[in-house]
Order: C-alpha cells, then structure tokens, then sequence
DNA sequence: AGCTGATTGGAAATCGTTTACTTGGTTTTG
DNA sequence: CAAAACCAAGTAAACGATTTCCAATCAGCT
C-alpha cells in the first residue's frame, strides 16, 4: 500500500512487474492472453502499489466515460431524488456512474449544466426540462449525439423520448371515482402552474366532470397556506360549497388539509379529500390521506433503463426502429385509497 | 451548429479558424495573449461548430477533473438528498460537478462505491461512513491522495475531517427541555442501531438524566409499527407509565405518533412526544410535533466548502494547520418548539 | 534438429488538450 | 538607424491508457 503523492501509472507499474504496459493493461482488462503466472505476478504489484487505471486517459482513447448526467429541477425534492435514487441503481448495475445538477427550473441554468454535463463527456443524459418549449434546449438535443431521455415532462414533438406517469388518466381516473362515490360538487385546486404536468392533471380532471355531465370548478391560486386559508373559506361561505376537494399536487393537498383541520371542518364527512402525488405522511396524518399515486422510482428506473439500452445498442436498425416506436412511455398511476374520502378500506 | 458525428477537437477548430491549436486553446481558456480580432473570429467558428472541449483530454494533462464524489447511505432519504442538494451547490459555485453514488450502509459497497469514484480521478470525496470503525475504509483513506470528508458520522480517530450535528448535546437539550417542563417519566425510544449518529443520541439523554438524578429508560426495539405499538402498549398497561416519550429518529417518531394517535392517548396532556429531527409534515399533523432540528443542508454545504478549501489551499502551510485545527466540526442542533410536548409557542 | 504454429510480451501510434519553446513581425528606444 | 523589447501565433512534446502490429519463446512434431 503505496503512502501519498502522485499516483501510480502503467508504466510505473510495469516496470515495477518487469513487464511490458500491454501486459499490465491486459490484466487490468480481464486478463486475457496473459499467462496465469504473469497475471498473478503483476495483480500483486498492482494491488501493492494500490495503482487505479486513470479513467481520462481511458476516456481519450475513445471509450465509454461510464457516466450519465441527470438534471433535475431540485435533489432535495422527494419525488426527483427517489427518481434519482432509481436511476443511480440502474447506472451501477451498468457499472456507471451518476452525476446529479439541479437547475431550479430555471432553463437558463438547465442549459449551463447540460453544456458542462457534455463537456465532461457523459454518456448519456437524463432531463426533466424545465420548460418543454425551450428553444434553447430544443436546439441543442437536435444538434447532440448522444442519447438523452426525458422524465416526468416530455420536451416538445417528442425530440427525444421520455418517461412520464399518465397524469391525465390518474387525474380523470380520482375525479371519476370521487363522482361515483356521490360527491357532487367536486373543485380542484393547485398552485398557478404551467407546468407540464399540472396542465395534464386539470386537463384529466376537467374531462371527467365533463363526461359526467358536471360543470368543473378550477382554482389555480393555491400558492401557500394563506392563499388556501382564503381560497377554501369563500368556497364555504359561498353559495353551493364543495363536498370534496382534489388537490394536484402535494404542497396544494398539505396547504388544504391544513386549512380543513384549523377549520374544524370534518374530513371526510363535510368535505373529502384526495390528492395527487403521494409524499411519506400521507398515510401518518389523521386522517390519512388517499392520493392518486405516481410510479416515482419506476420513472427513474425506466428512464435509466432506456437510456442505457439506447447506449448499448446503436449499431442494429432493429434497436433503433425499437426506440422510435417508444418515443413516449406513459408509466400508469393508481388509487392509494385511505381515509380522506369517504372510501375507507379496512382501517 | 453542427449536426451529428463524432464532436469536433481544437484541431479541427483550428484548421476551419485558419490559425494553431495554441490560438484556440488560449481563446477557450479566457483569451490571454490573443489579439481581439482573433479572438472573435475563432470564438465565432467554435460557436458555429459546436465545439466543447474535452475534460478527459484536459485532465489528462493534469487538471482537476472539477468533479466530486458523495457516497451516502441513501439518495432518497431527505436527510441525505438535502445534505447532497447543498453540496451540490457547493460544487457548482466552484465549478465543479457532484457524482452521487448510494452504499445502502453497506461497508463493502462503500468502498467498491469509493474505488470507482478514485478511479475517476475526483477532485475529492464526501462520504457518510457506513461504519466508522471499518478497517477496509480506514486503511483507504489512509493510502489516498485526495481529500475526504465525512458527514453525518466521523471516521474513527478523526483520520479525515469531519462535519456532523451535535448529537449529544441536541439530545442533552432535548432532554433537559423535556425536565424542566415538569415531566416525570421520560423515556427514549430507537429502533436498535450501532449508528454513530443515534449513539451519540441515547449518551445526551443518558447524560441529561443522569445530572437531574432520574432513572434513565432506553428501548431500543422500535423497529416497525408492531414493536412501537407492543412497547407503548405495555409500557402504558405497566407500572409507573411515561408521561414523556422522546424519539431518536423519524422513523421511531412517526410509528410513536401513529401508535398514540390508534390508541387515542392524547398529546401532549397524557404523554408528551419529542423527537429528534426534524421532517416535512411533523409541523403538518394535528398534534404538530415538537423536535430537534438538526442543520441539514448546512452539514453539506460546511462539507463541501471545507472540501473545496482543501482543494484550493494545498499550497500555504497557514492553510494545512487551519484544516488541521478543524478535524472536527460540530454544527448545533435547535429545538423546534410545536404542539406535542406541553410547550406550546403562540398557536 | 529443425520447422510450424500457437501463445505471450513489447514498441509505438493514438486519443484531444495544454504548454514550453519558437518564430516572425512590429514597435520602441538609445 | 540599428538594436532591443515585445507581441501574436505556431510547432511539437507531453499526459496515461489502449491497441495494432510485430517479435520472441516454446512445445510438439516429423
């Protein structure tokens, strides 16, 4: 075990072996063509010296950098690092690595991390744009060559693949199944948002109400728990108030039940509850709170999956014909049925 | 904007720009010693052609590879994505990428984790030792040529500096809190663990019960829900039941909460709950609940700045001596006053 | 013994960038 | 007016591993 300064190279190594580079760098590879003494001496010099293969030079030689990058708007958010989580698992057992930036959102800053992702060469990429219209980021994958897929929010005409969870059929499927459990005045809230995914949920939400012959109310000002305090007390107070209350997204469902608890108003007796996106209390709160679940970690799992399969097979047309077919996974969500509207299970 | 292919190099630029490779290099490098007319012209044909160096060729030439590795147990676990998230940061505003790898708390997954991140070449290493005692981790370190810094649990003998919340004296507080407030019978729950962080826990509470002359009571079998509900249960059916219950992780909270809320014991008039760090929704739930805060984001910020500095500063002697001074930082834990430990702030 | 053929080991080119050293041309100055 | 100083820009040699080709060795044959 070698104490500090530089680190050892092949040819250090292999002097120290008495052999030439080649042989050092066909044990490192697997040991082919080598003799097995030969391969047992030169091992043991390798582990004494604690000498590691320098990766960059590696890379020049025009070799996989075994690293794939991942953008996502925030590492600290639990459905990103869940999906993070997924996606790292998948690297590894593709003996990769995964480098994670955050760009809050902002396209400007997504641009500068996938700028520098490419630059340090990784193999591929992970995205959850920041905006599915960017110019700015439509541009660059057109000019790429690397694989890159998309999660959670497709890029615009599909450019490149993505993994997303059917955020209109959840949606249409929660608000179907609060109508069919005889709730009639039916109002869905959440945050001002022109995210991708929210425009998905209301969209699923309104054609259910529509199909049923309801009139859909929208309030898209939920930002806080003020905005929620003030959203839901008029609807109380107002003429013909809400018998249930779908929430589509996680901030929006805790400011409401919030609120719904300070009120005293009885859940799900007065007004019901669901929300979509599950988060780790939902299932602790009293009550607890049914959600219209996402396949978080398969998101990333999937993503990283067709990533990798992409990376992998470049050469057939079959492949590439395969993954055309497959521009747009739509990953499906279910019911997390609990006790917030009036469907309780066992409990 | 070049289309696909192969990316272009310096010399490909420099042929198209009509000057050296020296040229080009300079202009990627801020443009020193280049006339400004060159200078457009060639920034101009990089721009058009797409170019983005190669950091396996500049590492190789012995450059940082503006790259840092973080070995946690677990990406998804908020406390470690926040601690990753501000590390992140970090690395960013130093320009630098941040790879993620998970060791599941496995000691030899940490280290295969590690060697990759080496064979890499990173700048420098964050880890959250798996075991702190981990001979395979120690004599690693002790071989390695770049700086490391633990989180969240230090190495033993401080072999590398580390960054971790006080433990001890957040559960001393805690506890003291809890005494001062007139609680009789308090006693301390966690799931059984040889954790660094939760030893650390159960001495502060022991120390805080010891210097107020009570009888210290720890059950360390709050593994799931089923064993928080038999140990509540029979410690409330049993003689001298508590009046207090103070909770070493989130996990032990949640299912003590859970448990007390089925078994509908009030809180905090029969038996109070403080736990120790702090999560989304333990303000969200109705009793909110009281905890020790512990500075998340701050851990991986500290860490990666000190990781930095050390980067940075390896030259000055001052700076050697300033690292050494600091094996060892402690960041101070607060307690987060709410509803369900007889302390009630305003609401 | 000498030849064949398989097997193992080595020398050198290569990847794309940086950088020490040059070169040629311009400007300043004694 | 010549010499010194200066500046932009180019040439070529690294960096460390892989890899192609070639050389050497040795066993097994005839």
């Amino acid at each position: 075990m070698k104490k500090k300064g530089t680190p050892p190279t092949v040819s250090e190594v292999a002097r120290a072996a008495n052999v030439g580079t080649t042989t050092v760098s066909r044990v490192i590879n697997g040991g082919e063509r080598v003799s097995p003494k030969t391969l047992a001496h030169v091992q043991r010099v390798i582990d004494a010296m604690g000498y590691r293969p320098n990766q960059a030079a590696r890379v020049l030689k025009g070799h996989r950098t075994k690293t794939i990058g991942l953008v996502i708007p925030s590492i600290a958010d639990p459905f990103f690092s869940s999906c993070a989580e997924a996606a790292q698992a998948v690297a590894q057992a593709n003996d990769s690595l995964l480098i994670v930036t955050a760009s809050h959102n902002d396209p400007h800053s997504e641009l500068e991390n996938l700028n520098i992702l490419i630059s340090h060469r990784v193999d591929g990429l992970i995205v959850a744009p920041a905006n599915s219209q960017s110019e700015g980021l439509r541009e660059l994958l057109k000019s790429l060559s690397l694989p890159v897929i998309a999660v959670d929010r497709p890029v615009a005409d599909a450019l490149v693949p993505s993994v997303v969870s059917d955020n209109f059929k959840g949606a249409r499927f929660g608000t179907q199944h609060l109508i069919e459990h005889g709730y009639k005045r039916i109002v869905c809230l959440t945050g001002e948002s022109t995210l991708f995914t929210i425009h998905e949920r209301m969209r699923g939400y309104r054609a259910a109400m529509e199909s049923a012959g309801r009139a859909a109310t929208l309030n898209t000002s939920v930002k806080d728990y003020r905005s929620a305090e003030y959203a839901i007390q008029s609807m109380l107070s107002g003429p013909n108030p809400p018998d249930a209350l779908f929430t589509l997204k996680n901030s929006t469902t805790i400011y409401a039940f919030e609120v719904l608890q300070k009120l005293n108003v009885s859940i799900p007796k007065t007004i019901a509850l669901l929300g979509f996106d599950d988060f780790e209390l939902a299932s602790t709160v009293r009550p607890s709170i049914s959600v219209i679940q996402q396949p978080v970690e398969e998101i990333g799992r999937v993503a990283a999956e067709l990533l990798f399969e992409q990376l992998l097979g470049i050469r057939s047309v079959t492949t590439q014909s395969k993954v055309k077919r497959a521009r747009l996974v739509t990953l499906e969500t279910r019911l997390i049925q609990r006790n917030s509207c009036g469907c309780s299970p066992s409990n």
